[in-house]
DNA sequence: ATATATTTGTTATTGATTCTCATTATCAAT
DNA sequence: ATTGATAATGAGAATCAATAACAAATATAT
């Protein structure tokens, strides 16, 4: 069973001072800050220890894991030529009912295709 | 602009063998078994060049680059805590209408949380 | 306080992807 | 067929987030 630790707890409190997204790089920045002492591996593994619960969701951008302590829709559409990235809201999470057994923490959706611009530039790079 | 090389080719008819999903490593290893000398980086080359193109979609798995021929809307559910995926297909992107500026490629949704079986093991690991 | 199981920090690895750069190949125009 | 400009190649090194190993330090129940 987990124990409470001076490490764990001031992850924990500069966890709480994000209010968007973040990474465990980020978080081990802040932390060090506090008390310079403190690997990352601490990090790394308080955040596995903790996520999934209703005080941290991770999920994965850009093949890098991200965190953030609220839920969210989260959603991107990256352009496969530029490497553009745009953000999007999804509201509604209808389209997934009946297909999921569990508790959903988060969801986001992934799009990826061909921007305005590279379309613009050369007609989706399909030639 | 592109030229086409002796490896291209062989990349290029090599990667139409696949009726699913596949990873660059995979299809470096089929093209060896063709010619040996083809290098890693020449696939990783030629699989950026053509993807975007109605040939191959990529997206991302579980922080690695995932290639298909075909279109998909292959989207799964994967447990933060057990890290078990299951996947699921969405029919329709009604949902994306207007959200989205360019030509979608593919999407897919990603969505995390608590596993009915991790959830009877231990209440979402909120404790 | 003692025992013991967990946690920590350091350091080394992993593993997919990208970069480097000297060499070689492609292709349009001679 | 030859040339020249430039793109492509292969081998290995570099990158970089994430993990693993492990001895030393700590937390908690007794």
């Amino acid at each position: 069973m987990a124990r409470m630790t001076k490490q764990k707890r001031i992850i924990a409190e500069e966890l709480d001072t994000f209010n968007t997204f973040f990474s465990a790089d980020e978080l081990h920045d802040r932390v060090r800050e506090r008390d310079p002492g403190v690997g990352k591996a601490t990090v790394y593994r308080y955040l596995k220890e903790i996520r999934g619960s209703h005080h941290l969701h991770s999920y994965h951008c850009n093949r890098r894991i991200v965190y953030s302590r609220e839920q969210s829709n989260h959603s991107h559409f990256t352009c496969q030529k530029c490497g553009r990235v745009i953000h999007f809201e999804v509201d509604s999470i209808d389209f997934l009912a009946g297909k999921i057994k569990g508790n959903i923490c988060h969801f986001q959706i992934d799009v990826s295709g061909i921007c305005d611009e590279c379309l613009a530039r050369n007609g989706g790079g399909d030639e």
